[in-house]
DNA sequence: GTCTATAAACCGATAGAC
DNA sequence: GTCTATCGGTTTATAGAC
C-alpha cells in the first residue's frame, strides 16, 4: 500500500516535473505575464483541463516556477561558499557572488522572473520568502565567517545603526547569538546585496550592450569593491 | 497653409499623447507584454484599427512608451544636475542619485518597462539608444567636474584599465577632448551605474520588503559609498 | 486523472467604405 | 483618419463522460 501510494506519487511528481520544465520554456518564449497554461498542455499532447490537477491555477504553476528559480539559485550560492571554505573569506565572497551571476547568466529568464519586473497581477505567497532568502543568507554567513577570522575590518564611511534601517525579523537574526558579527554589517550587507544584483540584472538584462565589452572584468573589479564596502579586506600577503 | 499644417500635427500629437497616455495606465495594470492595442482603444472610445494610424504595430506603441520613458528620467537626472551646479561635486552626485530614485519610485511601471525584465520577443530599436544613455552621461558629468574641481581621488582598489572593459564608442567618447578626467574612471563608473539602478530595482520591484524598512536611509548612505567608489571624496571641512 | 466540449471572452492586424 | 467587419488565431476555466 505504501509502495503504491510512493509510486503514485513519484509518477504525479514526474508529470508535475515536465509541466515546469515546460512552462520553463515557455517562460523564455514569452515570460511570465503571458504564461498559458493551455500553450503548455500543447506542448506536452494534453489536454489543457489535466493541467489543473497538477496546478489549481496558472498563479500556483508560477508560484512553483519562482520557488525552484530562487532555490536552484540559493544552491547555487550555497554550494560555493560550502566549496570555498570559511579559511580565506575574501576569496568566499568573490566566489559566492561569481556563482549567483553564473547561475543567472545560465538562466536569465528564471532570473528575470525572480529579480525583474513583478509579474502584474501576481502576489508571491508566503512560501516564496524562504527560497528568496537563500542568497543574502549565504552572503551573510561569509560576512560572520570573515569576522569571526578576523577579517572583517571596521568600515571607512560612517555605517548606519541596524535598529533604524532593517525590519525587526532580520534584526532579531543578526542579533541572534548565532551570529557574532557587529550588527551594523545588515545594513551595509543589505546595500551590496542590491548592488551585487544590480552588477548582475544589467548584464542579463542587456543594458551593458554597445556599453561594456569585458564583463568578466568589471564584475571582478565590482566584486572587490562590495567586499571592501562591507570591511572585508583582501588577505595582506607579508612581502 | 502652414497654419492648417500646424494645428493638423498639433491635433495628431494629441491623439497620439491621449493613447500613449492611456497605454501607461495599462502599462500600470497589465504590464508591457501585454499591452493591448484594442483595450487601449477600447478605452479611449476608438476603433482598434484607428490606432495603427498612429503606430504602425504595437511595437511600435512600446517603442514610444520606453523612449518617453527614458526621457523623463533622462531630464530629471539632468535638471538635478543643473540645479545641484558643479560647485560641490559630491552634493551633485547625490542630487542627482536621489533624483534618479525619486522618479523611480514615482513612476515604478514605466521603470520596470526600461530596467526590469526584458520584453520578450521586442528588440530595442536603435532611437531608444541616446535617451537610454541620458542618466549615464549624467554620471559622467558629475564625475568630470569634480575631476575639474579636483575632488577626485584616486581610487583605493586598483581599477580596470578603461581599454579593455568599455566597449569602443564609449572609449571614443571618454578620450575626447569633452573629458579630461582619466579614462580609468569609466569602468568604474559603469560599474557603479549598474549598483544604482540595483539599489533601485531593488527597491521598486518589491525585494526589501519586509526586509529594508528605512529604504532613505540605506540609499543615502549606499550612494555615499559609490561616490567614494569612483574616488569622489566628501569635501573636507577644515575645522 | 485524462479526455472532449464548451462558455465567454480576448488578441493583432487588415480590407474597404466613408 | 475613423469607422465596421472580418480573419485566424488566442486565453482561463469549467462541466461532465470515461
Amino acid at each position: 500500500m505504501g509502495v503504491i501510494h510512493g509510486a503514485r506519487q513519484k509518477a504525479r511528481a514526474e508529470v508535475a516535473g515536465a509541466i515546469k520544465d515546460q512552462a520553463r520554456r515557455q517562460l523564455a518564449a514569452e515570460g511570465a505575464a503571458r504564461l498559458s497554461l493551455r500553450a503548455v498542455a500543447r506542448e506536452l499532447g494534453m489536454a489543457s483541463s489535466a493541467l489543473y490537477r497538477y496546478f489549481p491555477s496558472r498563479d500556483d504553476l508560477l508560484t512553483a516556477l519562482i520557488i525552484d528559480a530562487y532555490n536552484a539559485l540559493g544552491t547555487a550560492a550555497e554550494r560555493a561558499f560550502e566549496r570555498a571554505g570559511t579559511e580565506d573569506p575574501r576569496r568566499a565572497w568573490g566566489d559566492v557572488c561569481r556563482a549567483v551571476r553564473r547561475w543567472a547568466l545560465a538562466h536569465p529568464h528564471e532570473y528575470a522572473l525572480v529579480y525583474g519586473s513583478p509579474v502584474p497581477g501576481y502576489a508571491a505567497p508566503q512560501d516564496t520568502v524562504e527560497p528568496a532568502s537563500r542568497v543574502a543568507l549565504t552572503l551573510l554567513a561569509v560576512a560572520e565567517a570573515a569576522h569571526v577570522a578576523g577579517a572583517l575590518a571596521a568600515p571607512e564611511v560612517p555605517a548606519a545603526s541596524c535598529g533604524t534601517v532593517v525590519a525587526e525579523d532580520v534584526q532579531r537574526l543578526v542579533r541572534s547569538p548565532r551570529y557574532t558579527l557587529p550588527p551594523e554589517v545588515a545594513p551595509r550587507l543589505a546595500a551590496v546585496w542590491a548592488q551585487l544584483f544590480g552588477l548582475i540584472s544589467f548584464e542579463v538584462f542587456g543594458q551593458y550592450n554597445r556599453v561594456i565589452d569585458d564583463r568578466d572584468v568589471l564584475f571582478e573589479n565590482a566584486v572587490n569593491e562590495l567586499a571592501h564596502q562591507i570591511g572585508l579586506r583582501p588577505a595582506v600577503t607579508d612581502a
